[in-house]
DNA sequence: ACATCATTGTACAACGATGAACAAAAAGCA
DNA sequence: TGCTTTTTGTTCATCGTTGTACAATGATGT
């Protein structure tokens, strides 16, 4: 009597899935792995949405803030809250194109730099200390996987807005 | 010279960590999720914060407000923010209990539990649609993978506050 | 050249999430 | 009993994110 008389497979509540109980247990770990890092970066003064800009900047020196949006997956309007509050600190610097004036070109400073290779090395060890349960053709499968949804998501997202994306951060 | 003369595996940049990249997608791929849900979502009137309540009302009938947010992962003031506008729109009620005044429990209304399942039916089906291309065992990888993170992160989480937390969903 | 459309960044209001401070009720302990 | 501590929920200020509307610039087509 431990198989629950339940011969069918008719799932009728979402929890019953397991793709639903799969995708549940991604959404928990990520919401957990965004506060550790929130308060484990918290003595640098930045937060994830900050740590995201620096190392995109770090990556890709001289980007604009259009492209660095797309590649956060997040609005224009939120790089013109942000980013300000990064010059201000002197972190990053903000030179207009003279080729294009509308477009203003997005660097670190050296003080950015630092900061920032600070803050990666805490993200890092974050991660490694999390997934050094799982082995490491797991996580090459959790990546395909993610890779795919990724994929599936952007395809019919980008069909109704901002034209081809690329997302690969 | 193509090679960069770089033998060693000594992963100068966390984007060199397969950990690491791996995360990344992850968080990209919630994030992704997330925002679709949202669209999917906005002709019923709520949101992904909202839809989380209200499942658990569902699953759980005459949870606190406080169980409600640890099995969420939020604080108790975000609870205290979102269910009066629910409770105002008739989806939930909330009654003081007679032996404990303290505590509010909460139950879905015949309204809120019809939304609920409407809502559920939307998010079933694109959790399902995103995850079609992995095969269930590699759902199943990804779902042990991220119950060992939740645990990881769990443990030195609970450590500095709340006492002894489930966040079973 | 001129009109039209697209692109880039900004301003603003609305909303969810957080942490700290607070009041009320319960539990623990002398 | 009376005191302290803990728990539960609320309030408030702050912050990140979104969508919309807008101005400036560039690109396109006639």
């Amino acid at each position: 009597m431990n198989k629950k008389q339940v011969t069918t497979e008719h799932h009728h509540f979402p929890w019953d899935h397991p793709r639903f109980r799969s995708w549940i247990a991604v959404a928990r770990a990520c919401q957990l792995m965004q506060q550790t890092l929130t308060r484990e970066l918290a003595h640098l003064d930045i937060k994830p949405p900050h740590l995201d800009i620096l190392i995109n900047l770090y990556r890709f020196d001289g980007i604009t803030q259009q492209e660095l949006a797309r590649k956060l997956l997040v609005g224009r309007s939120n790089m013109s809250m942000l980013l300000p509050q990064l010059e201000k600190r002197g972190l990053i610097e903000r030179r207009g194109d003279e080729r294009d004036k509308r477009v203003l070109r997005l660097s670190l400073t050296p003080a950015g730099r630092t900061l920032t290779e600070e803050a990666m090395e805490i993200q890092t060890a974050l991660i490694e200390k999390s997934l050094t349960g799982s082995p490491i053709e797991d996580c090459m499968t959790v990546a395909q996987s993610m890779e795919r949804i990724i994929a599936t998501l952007l395809k019919e997202d980008g069909d109704r807005e901002h034209g081809p994306s690329s997302a690969e951060r």
